[in-house]
DNA sequence: GTCAACACATTGTCTGACCAATTGCCGGCG
DNA sequence: CGCCGGCAATTGGTCAGACAATGTGTTGAC
């Protein structure tokens, strides 16, 4: 093997086994050599190829585990999405921001259950029943809630039989949660929220294309304000206490 | 509900860093402590540090030079994507994913070409022109073509007024493109994809938000097609040569 | 045959050192 | 005074070696 020559010798290694992956010289379930040896190969330390290793590892293309050595994961459209905002909640969205996004989810998922309509299958239609009862019994648990929330949403995509609004749809959720505070502080949210759930499912059961449409835009439409107003209120609140005491308690 | 596995020394470091920047400790712009003064802050080694903030940095979220330190970066929305499918290249997809997610990316460009045509503004509908022109000129470099095929769907997305749709619309191209040598083999989908451009264009500048619609999803699915159709030949080819010389030429 | 204990392989982490790029200081020169 | 060149400090980049932690396979007792 050539030494390796990039402005980040990491890089370098991470572009060098990308490429053994695309000739498929390393194959899904394969063993990759042990770090030690990949260094030797390489040309380089083994702290770059940790380093190397780490960042496929991280984005999940990549299985290391300690004494066990590296697998390679099997890749699918799934994968690609798997690791895709892994990030959001770091990010402070503006109103708009978050206007627009919900936009997407909307015309994303208004699409998404109609088809479900059409594609469900029996299995399916089972998990969302499961999915919404469960829900009806978990407002004592908002966490356990919101993780339900998020099921029922990418299952009514999987029944959609369309792959990538799975994906889609997910990462959007994503990118929703980040305002979860927002969203628990509202008591109305969960049980309004969960009764449009269970609307929706009867549509599907039912097969009624456009009632499910119809709900799920006007569930995500309440969502929308119910967040966007808990912001506007929060906000306030923000300033409010930036008015009375601007001590930072960092300690050492 | 805590499926966090402190396994890692160097994701612990990632999620304090995280921690901190959401608390606004550090804010964009900022500049981190040392590797070395983080490594005693946090109680842990140089290299647990460092691993740690390869992937923020590969997040995108710092920038780290060598001799300059460690800063914060701006984060935005178009952040959030931006590192969201770097690899997608590596991924081969099956038929019917790739038709699935051209259904929603013919959903989601409808819907951003629809919008463009009320939203649009002067400037925009300059760089439109712009892009439509140059393809028409860069028939004989097929890759600076490519590029002008992205910034041009990007662009009308961004007309459209919706960040969200610039960035699903970028990630769904770069899944498409990962069939360029497909996309390219095909002389007709330049000409044809270009007509296409240079209609959809008038379109917009027209105003007329159902012919730009209906110009968008048939241009789509005619792509769709021709790289659908180039893949199954291509894996023809594949099969006959496998059929004459089974021959691996890796050489040792 | 079962299962526990041991040996080995492999990643996880730390340390100290040196290399390389950037920045900033400082002195010389116009 | 102001510009410029070079030296030194700062800081990330990389390496080698050592030991710890963990998983895997093997061996031996019963």
């Amino acid at each position: 093997m050539e030494p390796i020559s990039k402005s980040s010798l990491a890089d370098g290694v991470s572009e060098r086994l990308i490429l053994l992956l695309k000739e498929g010289k390393y194959r899904p379930g394969d063993r990759l050599p042990t770090e030690r040896k990949l260094a030797e190969q390489f040309g380089v330390g083994r702290t770059s190829v940790r380093e190397g290793l780490r960042y496929l590892e991280k984005m999940g293309i990549l299985d290391i585990h300690q004494g066990r050595g590296i697998t390679v994961r099997s890749l699918s459209l799934e994968d690609i999405f798997a690791y895709s905002v892994p990030l959001t909640s770091l990010i402070e969205l503006p109103n708009k921001e978050i206007r627009d996004t919900m936009y997407a989810r909307r015309l994303l998922e208004r699409e998404s259950v109609y088809l479900a309509c059409e594609n469900r299958t029996g299995r399916e239609l089972g998990e969302l029943e499961e999915v919404v009862s469960e829900m009806e019994r978990s407002f004592d648990t908002p966490y356990e809630w919101l993780e339900l929330d998020k099921k029922f949403h990418v299952t009514v995509a999987r029944a959609s039989g369309n792959a990538a609004f799975v994906q889609l749809i997910r990462v959007l959720w994503d990118i929703f949660v980040r305002h979860s505070e927002a969203i628990l502080k509202n008591p109305k949210m969960m049980t309004s929220s969960t009764r449009f759930h269970r609307e929706i499912y009867e549509a599907i059961e039912a097969g009624d294309g456009e009632s499910a449409r119809e709900r799920m835009s006007a569930h995500l439409v309440e969502s929308q304000e119910i967040v966007l107003d808990a912001l506007e209120n929060s906000k306030q609140d923000a300033e409010d206490s930036i008015e009375h005491g601007k001590g930072d308690s960092v300690g050492h």
